[in-house]
DNA sequence: AGTGTAGTACGACAACCATCGAACATGTTG
DNA sequence: CAACATGTTCGATGGTTGTCGTACTACACT
């Protein structure tokens, strides 16, 4: 569990305080590279229902904050679960001021285990 | 968690001991019906690399008896990770003499879910 | 009847997991 | 700076899970 992700800070560091954000760090959050990706572990991140809902929620709208989905669980669970998902490779995390934004891995996902992630999802409605 | 599976004994009693098996029970062993199936837990079924193991096995061959995929694991945990897929919904069990022959439930799991058993076995070779 | 084979049932145990609350970190804004 | 908002970290807790060993059941074969 290391490898990769090291490069995007150096370069960006030009337009910093000009900017707001928009390529921002993703610092100290660690996800896994693609090929590292285990079918095992990204079954079980989705074997919970509260997790599925997250994954479910952000398969229609990407780049949502933690708070947007208002789950029936406080903070600190919520924080675990989206933990979860990340080091499983099912989302990717982002700082952005004061929040986090979440993403799918859809690409990654359907590289490593195509068809995984849309028949989940479409599972995922009933 | 009742219903359905009540049938077959007094029926079949009639030509019991003239004929061995072939048709055999399944008593006992309760399955969900095929609406009763719910994602997560066959999402959590597949996720352990043991049961992840027998699932494969069994879609290369089908009506394996339980001790002829030989994992590295006392007959009693066996048992356990079979009881787990079968109460999924994964798999299907059926007395056959002194064995037990496991069958995956290939068109219930598509109907229900479409797509997703044949992308989990196809990420599950590597 | 006796031996063997295939699997189940039960109890134990350590590891893991979902959940919480309280304290903390960090960025935004009055 | 102070107040606030959004999340994280940490410890605790109760429930679940994977594993084992021993004892048991059920069928088959000599």
């Amino acid at each position: 569990m290391d490898t990769h992700v090291t490069q995007g800070q150096a370069s960006a560091a030009t337009a910093r305080l000009v900017e707001p954000p928009t390529v921002l760090d993703e610092g100290k959050l660690c996800h896994p590279a693609r090929e590292e990706i285990e079918l095992a572990a990204v079954l079980h991140a989705l074997s919970d229902p509260m997790r599925l809902r997250i994954v479910a929620g952000l398969a229609v709208e990407d780049k949502r904050t933690c708070g947007s989905f208002d789950l029936p669980v406080t903070k600190s669970t919520c924080t675990h679960h989206f933990r979860v998902l990340r080091e499983a490779g099912v989302i990717r995390q982002r700082h952005e001021g004061t929040t986090r934004l979440n993403s799918l891995r859809r690409e990654d996902l359907d590289k490593r285990f195509p068809g995984l992630l849309d028949s989940v999802l479409t599972a995922a409605e009933a």
